[in-house]
DNA sequence: CTCCTTATGCTGATATTTTAGCATTTTTAT
DNA sequence: ATAAAAATGCTAAAATATCAGCATAAGGAG
């Protein structure tokens, strides 16, 4: 049993795993900044050591700085999100998911951008064939 | 202020409305069947009203049956969660989110869908256009 | 060296969440 | 008509999460 999931995160401690997952690495402090309204220093560190101490979390030091970050992939990661993002407001099609962020972003799409996104389906879809 | 957003909501809380979401409407019962060790009737019943009071959820009669609903609209609250999933994962980056979802459902996908996506984006950007 | 910042370990109070129970009413089925 | 099932209102205990303090070690800057 590797890891829990998400699910088993507190408010608090998926809104630090957010940041953290955010920036790949963080410090507590680079936490504390990020976090409107923040607890104490002593609080955010007791939370991310309770991540810690649940598996989320890995804590190095690099040089002399400490760092905590992601212990799974950010890709694993994402994947788990974007599953249980699909599951719950998409009924799984990834058609509809794609609409719906295009209509979000509509406007900040430029003519490249789009041509970006089909060379991106056209990739995947002769990868498909291969 | 309407609603307090996602972030307000305990763990439960938000378990609860993932299965309300995904089911658009759902009885105490029905909830309590998608939970995996789920605690008892009168426990979710409770959650469920705390949501209801939250303003999460609304409570009525279909007939003679009873059923909880979200307030917000499906299309509202998918939105904040794909803009959150962005922030988070795909540093705001529709295309990283695009190609994401292709890598996770890459296999599943047929000519087919894949025509299809050529065409929501194409509709997408004249869209953009006009 | 000395001071300030960053980090650590540990502890315990406070607040919120989560749970379950009981009594009562309405609906559904036999 | 009666019993079982589904809802409801209310309450309060138990479990977790959240927070903040204190004492202290180590690195960085003046």
């Amino acid at each position: 049993m590797p890891h829990r999931l998400q699910n088993d995160l507190s408010k608090r401690e998926r809104q630090i795993m957010a940041i953290i997952y955010k920036r790949k690495k963080a410090s507590v402090h680079d936490v504390l900044e990020e976090i409107p309204n923040p607890p104490s220093y002593s609080s955010v560190r007791a939370t991310m050591n309770i991540l810690k101490e649940k598996g989320f979390l890995k804590h190095n030091k690099q040089g002399k700085k400490y760092f905590y970050s992601p212990t799974i992939t950010q890709k694993k990661a994402m994947s788990t999100a974007v599953k249980h993002l699909l599951t719950t407001h998409f009924d799984s099609s990834v058609e509809k998911a794609v609409t719906a962020l295009l209509d979000i972003h509509n406007e900040n799409l430029t003519e490249e951008d789009f041509l970006r996104l089909m060379q991106i389906i056209d990739k995947a879809r002769k990868r498909g064939e291969g």
